[in-house]
DNA sequence: CGACATCTTGACTACAGTCAATACTAGTGG
DNA sequence: CCACTAGTATTGACTGTAGTCAAGATGTCG
């Protein structure tokens, strides 16, 4: 799906219809919001938000990667979110951002304006229980970013994230865990060493040392082929039960 | 308030009844929550669940501390929540517990048995939307917290887990933001490490340079008296208005 | 008082960061 | 088509911060 595919999409057609903050509403409900959104577009690179930036829309992702992060005043930068089509933009009740958002390829966003979005969450049930069940879901991706961040070495740190998005691939496209898998990593490397809480010197040599040693091979800035997605795994420090939880 | 005098407590009497999962509740919904709560207590140091436990319950800290760890397959710890009282411990919707909880005080906790809460959490639009509020403060802490784990030094680390809790202990007494705050640190070394990504040493090694500084004193192992948060706050590496959101 | 936990300090090491040079890639214009 | 540039990525040499290993100090409790 393109930028253009989604102009004047309704919900019933959209792509993101059964993950996102609207995943549970009923026909009417969605005929509510439909009154409400309206898309956005922004090209790779650009600035979504800025922190502290006034803020008059919540909003979903439908198409590309955007990225959360957080600056300190002396320019260290951190990423503390990841957002994939379906993932959710603003908080309800709070008027400014908190977070630079920046779109990594093109995005469209789905953007519901905030005071009526915030009416729709005391009167609809399955707006608030769906986004509940979202923020618990990124709460505990942040946690196990977390235990990323403070205790795995770089090597590790590397991997995981490959492995990640090795794995989300392999899912979405209905393929088995095991074997080959072609991932696309949509981060440039400054990306991922913000990601990682790393420099992107240590990023490039920990690739280079992953590659030499046939873990992955790197086609281009951005593919990334997996030979043995097992034997990544091994190189993340987790064991292979992670994240199947219920 | 100590562990004995939550027995056999009334929500209406409850310490935390304003701020817990349970703060927008009314005397109604109260009753119902009287029926299926039942209060457990836990020593300082016991560990309150497992990862992987089968978990038929979800509960309030109500007075007390307690730390969420995810653990590594070779022993690495990294503190993942800090759970003080009013913090909601447990998932709607998940049998397992993904982490190990270890109280670090003695520790109240108010158990809900689960079925019934996630029944309550359909019907009664106040528990939800509690607790998404409750979970969207959570998220905001660890992205707060990614940040420091993945780019601030030892030093900026210590200093503001001590910041933290100074700044947490000033609100709560009411007392001015600045001059000096006594504090009462609930952790022990190992605790503060695995909260930091840091080793025991460093912790140790950190703590003594600060003192040097005249930014702390200790005074035995837990309590810390911060003679001028000003200076403290210069330390952490962020800037002032952090944390002053809505 | 002695025994065990926890904490602090010191000496040394290693991993990731810094600084700098070079390589690669994509885009622009002659 | 190639030259030039700008942005991004890789590699090397060196440094510095936090980790490791070990000895001692302090505190707690029977």
């Amino acid at each position: 799906m393109t930028l253009d595919d989604t102009k004047g999409l309704t919900c019933e057609e959209c792509p993101i219809r059964f993950r996102a903050v609207c995943a549970k509403c009923d026909t009417d409900e969605l005929e509510t919001l439909e009154d409400i959104k309206y898309y956005r577009t922004f090209e790779a690179g650009q600035t979504i938000l800025w922190a502290g930036d006034k803020l008059d829309f919540v909003a979903s992702v439908v198409t590309g990667v955007a990225t959360l992060t957080q600056t300190m005043s002396d320019g260290r930068i951190q990423m503390v979110g990841l957002l994939l089509p379906s993932d959710f933009i603003g908080r309800p009740n709070r008027e400014m951002a908190t977070h630079n958002v920046e779109a990594t390829t093109d995005v469209t966003l789905c953007c519901f304006r905030r005071k009526p979005f915030e009416k729709m969450i005391q009167d609809t049930p399955h707006i608030g229980q769906r986004l509940l069940e979202m923020t618990l879901d990124e709460l505990d991706a942040a946690r196990e970013w977390m235990l990323l961040l403070g205790r795995k070495t770089a090597r590790e740190k590397i991997a995981s994230l490959i492995y990640l998005v090795a794995r989300r691939t392999a899912t979405l496209e209905m393929k088995s865990i095991s074997g080959e898998v072609h991932v696309e990593l949509p981060l440039t490397r400054e990306a991922m060493s913000n990601y990682l809480g790393l420099t992107i010197e240590t990023v490039s040599r920990q690739l280079s040392s992953l590659k030499r040693d046939g873990l992955i091979q790197l086609e281009g800035k951005r593919q990334i082929i997996v030979p043995d997605l097992e034997a990544l795994m091994a190189e993340t420090g987790d064991d292979d039960d992670g994240g199947m939880l219920i």
